[in-house]
DNA sequence: TTGTACGCGTTATCAT
DNA sequence: ATGATAACGCGTACAA
């Protein structure tokens, strides 16, 4: 390229990049000539000079499943505008894979990472993570380490879902939990205990079950759910695809969601508004996440000191559609089986 | 990291790569003092010797609309398997976002890139796609050229869908198309008449509403459908998604599925067989078609000489739930003008 | 304003 | 079996 124009190389990239002052009758020489010969810059090579790819890496357990594309198109959407591009790794939920991608994504000197529900307490992962390559949390935080992260509100979601439950004379509450590993479904977990003891709901242990984020885990939670003697009236789901198998159980058992059964998700995915679906569940605009998420990284790219870390919270909001209602005894056969009209808010 | 070991630099790259034989001994101090340091070889420097990447470009219209991660999960199968990790990039559809986005991918020296639904018949598209680098499409082929190609049956997928609607006794079948820009979605659409026309059902334009792959698109069709004074008994949906926002609107309008219309969806999304929804739908096996795209695309970028251009057309399944049914008046549509209430949405 | 020369971290080639 | 050296294609300090 440099040879065609019968110009430097460092002109050429000057002219190009717009760097350093050339002139004008230059530039156009150069860029005429790029046009022609269809030239552009090598990206691999300006990494490797700058020791920046532009390029973000995005770990993520699975990216077919519902709850996780929604952060990666909020993410995107900051990258692109950041000239960034991104990395996309499934790590299945397993450490050595989490481990080995982001060795990877180190090896090609991503300009930084974001963790969506990853392990980061692992010390092999926290190896990697003392690096000098910046990284952002999202929706699992350390309870040892202060990092950049994003996280929703997960106490107050939690205490507005049992409280309005509790509102329509719910006093059991079964409890899907996600993953024990995860810092958001621990959170939640001791924010839904914290709540019930507050509020005087049963405290039975029985009504907790320890599942994930998936189908299954709410499906299965609902089978165990109906062997118990004493049933719970309103069920807490980890999350809105979970709740969707708390749902399906319901309906193979015969139970009829609000009728008999109360139940309430949480993420607000798209198909949740929809009438077939119709579930009342905690909202989180995770694409907004996704892109705090990118913003903070990015501030971290650029800067040249390491900022404080910062955790940004994201208020949860309750959206209210028909899968709740007062329980068929009224909660505890001390008050009226009166029916609360529920009205779904636009 | 050479000078560590005292040993010459391109001594420690063979060790480590394992490509020339080298000293046990020698193998053994260099892997050691690499670990010690942890020193990990540069992919971008290699990348820019080898210019090879190990890196794979996948081009989608949006990582949320829950049609697309599927493929994107069966793509990394493969790619993890060899090494590669992939550059994802949103389009939206727009086809200037396609190009640049195409055109960075280019920059970074992918090894290959995939399109999922992607414009492939535009010039400035088509001259990207004319240089060396391996590209395999999946679900929208080029009428003009012939290319590694990923695709479902859709005629024999179409004709299966019609047929069995047919046999159920509909008459008046509606149908919501995909983007006319998707030959997938032009190439339903031809079997669908066409099977249409064979079976001699009817043959009315009213019946054809142009959509796309959105629960908007299926929203709005099912209101379309509704306004016409003989209305369609059964309606097949461009895509699953598609077939949701029929759904809704059909329970919006008072219409029971599959007592009032038979609906028939595409894709067999993980919900599709969710009891709430329950939609028969044909199966696309999405995850083998990402990965089959990615062996393809694999081929392509390990094969010495180009091999001619393959296409690979994976067969669909209908799968029965129960959202279809005999039409109520047995099929001739000599229903009364027995009128509905139609609710307008908020 | 423009050109020269060097270095980024590899791997391939050639010589030892 | 190993070492020295030349690319790969860019940015940049420095010289002109």
């Amino acid at each position: 390229m440099a040879a065609a124009t019968g110009h430097a190389v460092s002109t050429v990239s000057n002219a190009l990049a717009g760097k350093r002052h050339v002139n004008e009758e230059t530039r156009r020489q150069v860029k005429e000539a790029a046009e022609r010969l269809g030239y552009r810059p090598s990206a691999v090579a300006r990494s490797l000079r700058m020791k920046l790819s532009s390029t973000i890496g995005v770990l993520v357990p699975d990216v077919s499943n519902p709850a996780i594309p929604e952060f990666i198109r909020g993410i995107d959407d900051i990258a692109v505008r950041e000239g960034c591009t991104i990395l996309l790794c499934n790590t299945d939920e397993l450490v050595e894979r989490q481990v080995s991608q982001m060795q990877t994504l180190l090896d090609r000197q991503v300009d930084g990472m974001i963790l969506i529900s990853q392990h980061c307490d692992t010390p092999e992962v926290r190896k990697l993570l003392d690096g000098k390559t910046p990284f952002v949390l999202i929706q699992r935080r350390s309870s040892r380490f202060r990092d950049d992260y994003v996280g929703s509100d997960n106490l107050q979601g939690m205490r507005d879902s049992v409280t309005y439950l509790h509102g329509l004379g719910h006093r059991r509450i079964g409890l899907v939990t996600g993953p024990g590993t995860s810092s958001t479904a621990q959170e939640r977990f001791e924010a839904f205990e914290a709540t019930i003891a507050d509020l005087g709901c049963d405290e039975d242990p029985d009504l907790i079950y320890r599942g994930d984020y998936t189908v299954e885990a709410g499906y299965d939670a609902m089978h165990y759910f109906a062997t118990l003697s004493k049933r719970p009236t309103a069920v807490i789901a980890s999350n809105d695809v979970c709740a969707l198998g708390v749902q399906d159980a319901a309906s193979e058992l015969g139970l009829s969601i609000p009728q008999d059964l109360s139940l309430l998700g949480c993420d607000d995915i798209d198909l949740a508004r929809l009438r077939r679906i119709n579930l009342s569940t905690l909202h989180l605009p995770k694409r907004e996440m996704g892109a705090a998420a990118a913003e903070l990284l990015m501030r971290r790219i650029h800067s040249k000191r390491p900022p404080t870390p910062r955790e940004i919270i994201i208020p949860t909001e309750l959206v209210l559609r028909e899968s709740c209602a007062a329980p068929a005894d009224g909660g505890n056969a001390k008050r009226p089986a009166e029916r609360r009209p529920l009205v779904s808010p636009g």
